[in-house]
DNA sequence: TATTGTTATACTCTATAACTATA
DNA sequence: TATAGTTATAGAGTATAACAATA
């Protein structure tokens, strides 16, 4: 029959053009003064502003101290300020300052500016099943490792995806 | 204003899922006793053993130095030797040694098992469609700095294969 | 002069472990 | 003791610039 459909694997295929997405990604929030990481960590502040920098991590899938150093940076750049939460001396209150807020409305516009022309000649249905297909896939890649190492009982009751 | 409940932007759906590929990807094979580069690099030399180092690190989309960078890794490991080829001796002629050869197998193994499980559940259809629209996605990253059917100069009679 | 590849250096992102400070 | 976060350190991957060797 036709071709050897010898295609590259579909998670090469994924990391390929997450590569390459992930590049012009960065150059564009570069051009608006930020970077992928950044741009992530104020939208999870302006979404969850009272959170704590352990649930932010989480969230991010990074590292407490992974987040520690970015944030380090960002308040180094005037972006944000941290102090002690008064309820709880523990917890670091992070606020954006008005240059963070200025750089957030600056990295929005470029990250929209950016999903505009990445997504232009595709049509909604397609968007949407590929969107399941991504979340099969890292479904697929996170759960269900191999045999050993697993040892993980069957008995999840709140596994919900998305 | 705008009504926030919305999907991910498509590029940050594309990169999450693979940051979670490439991490699952990672385990796996490191778990044969690579990363992600070295198969890629074993693959590259095993499709064109008679490659230059400049081509390789174009088809693999990193810069020269990197991939030196890495060669040295390889070759400190004992996965790889590096001789100048007698006809134009500022190539190196890389070979494969007895122990890459074998790495190259347990990767590959490692790397066919892990697509196994990630495409499990996933019609070849729906993967069809994907790349497809993967391919789209990276154009669209790619060229086109801002595609209002701006300056498309009409002088491509291949564009899309399939 | 052009091409092939290496070295030197540094940056970004991430991680682990040990630590401080609160509770 | 447990929790929130930081510091110190390291490592992988990448990049740029200057360089050496060869043609």
């Amino acid at each position: 029959m036709g071709h050897p459909p010898q295609q590259p694997p579909i998670g090469l295929h994924v990391s390929r053009t997450a590569k390459v997405l992930s590049r012009a990604f960065g150059r564009a929030l570069a051009q608006a003064g930020g970077s992928e990481p950044v741009w992530l960590i104020l939208l999870a502040l302006k979404r969850n502003p009272d959170s704590t920098q352990r649930r932010l991590a989480d969230e991010l899938e990074i590292r407490e101290a992974t987040l520690t150093h970015h944030l380090n940076g960002m308040e180094r750049d005037g972006l944000i300020t941290r102090r002690r939460a008064p309820e709880n001396r523990r917890v670091h209150r992070i606020t954006l300052t008005d240059e963070g807020q200025a750089a957030f409305l600056r990295l929005r516009a470029a990250a929209a500016e950016f999903d505009r022309r990445l997504r232009s000649g595709i049509s909604g249905d397609e968007l949407a099943a590929v969107r399941t297909v991504l979340h099969r896939l890292a479904e697929n890649a996170d759960g269900a490792p191999d045999p050993d190492e697993a040892g993980r009982p069957p008995c999840f009751s709140e596994e919900r995806p998305h």
